[in-house]
DNA sequence: GCCTTATGCTCAC
DNA sequence: TGAGCCTAAGGCT
């Protein structure tokens, strides 16, 4: 269940694992089509672009993965699991393998780790990786990934194969989208050809960060609303990289005011707290549906210039 | 055990 | 706008 975070963050674990490395690709459930094309190449990079991954094992050549909303990666060190339920796809180091049969199979997920779900494998360790449950699993053309990385808007996190990434200081094409739509903006955040990576957690954090009423038409929202919008999302989707929580508040509005680690229930500001009271203000946090999705926002605190705006049928 | 929900997206109407 | 797809976890009985 993964926002632009997590898929960078997966995009260098399996870099560091796995590029210059000579890998074996199978699909043990068939799902996966012509993973013979890619079965002992050499990965040469691992690209990242909003919610996208592509695995690089070639001219025309580029495994392209979307994890949806329930795909996920398991991760480990040889030997490989057994392969239960429906395994979409599985990649491991040439050469690894061979310790398998010298060694007694460990139990799925044997390797997973604290709450907070981070593998305690470090990434140069990382024999294996096994996908299931994702939306797409394909071997991708050059052409198809550049109309992909045409169609996507600029990433927070940056761009293509660079750790680093791209990172435009103000990404005038989104902006110049969002000024000329009345679409609330708590929709376009989500558009991931307007800006790519940003899920259902990060717009709502984002928003209630920016105090910013989210049905404000996006011709309406001010640019030096959108800047910050853009500067904030930059570290905190940083910061999600780091394991796979995602940590809005400020140590100063969370209940215990502690720093560092926040204990799960003071890690965001409304996602997920409608009946509960604003950390702010106190107020109880709502939630309605909008385009399919839930949005979560405080009253109060996110009436900014538009507090006679009806944000749909408030649910608690 | 069953039901609901979930960090997503596409397609048909 | 709604259905459909994919899987796992948590809350309920």
């Amino acid at each position: 269940m993964p926002e632009g975070n997590e898929i960078h963050r997966w995009a260098e674990r399996h870099r560091s694992a796995f590029v210059g490395k000579k890998m074996h690709v199978e699909s043990p459930n068939g799902r996966t089509e012509d993973t013979e094309r890619l079965d002992g190449r050499v990965l040469e990079k691992v690209l990242a672009h909003g919610k996208h991954l592509g695995y690089v094992f070639g001219k025309d050549r580029i495994l392209h993965v979307h994890l949806g909303r329930y795909g996920d990666w398991t991760e480990g060190q040889m030997p490989l699991a057994e392969v239960k339920g429906v395994l979409r796809l599985r990649m491991w180091r040439a050469g690894a393998r061979a310790r398998v049969d010298q060694a007694e199979a460990t139990t799925r997920h044997g390797w997973y780790s604290s709450d907070d779900g981070s593998s305690t494998v470090a990434p140069e360790n990382v024999d294996w990786l096994e996908l299931r449950g994702a939306s797409d699993c394909s071997v991708w053309t050059d052409a198809q990934w550049e109309q992909l990385i045409e169609r996507l808007g600029p990433d927070p996190l940056g761009s293509t194969g660079e750790p680093a990434g791209d990172v435009p200081d103000d990404p005038g094409p989104a902006f110049e989208r969002i000024a000329k739509t009345k679409k609330p903006i708590c929709v376009l955040l989500m558009e991931q050809d307007v800006i790519a990576g940003i899920g259902n957690i990060y717009r709502a954090e984002l928003l209630y960060r920016e105090r910013l009423n989210p049905m404000t038409p996006g011709n309406e929202v001010p640019v030096a609303s959108l800047k910050r919008i853009w500067k904030d999302s930059i570290p905190l989707m940083k910061a999600g990289m780091v394991d796979r929580r995602i940590i809005t508040t400020r140590p100063k509005d969370r209940p215990t005011k502690k720093a560092g680690l926040p204990l799960k229930e003071e890690a965001h500001y409304v996602y997920r707290r409608h009946g509960k009271p604003c950390f702010v203000c106190g107020t109880k946090v709502l939630k309605t549906d909008i385009a399919g999705r839930t949005l979560y926002w405080c009253p109060v605190c996110q009436q900014g210039p538009h507090a006679d705006r009806e944000v749909g049928v408030a649910v608690q």
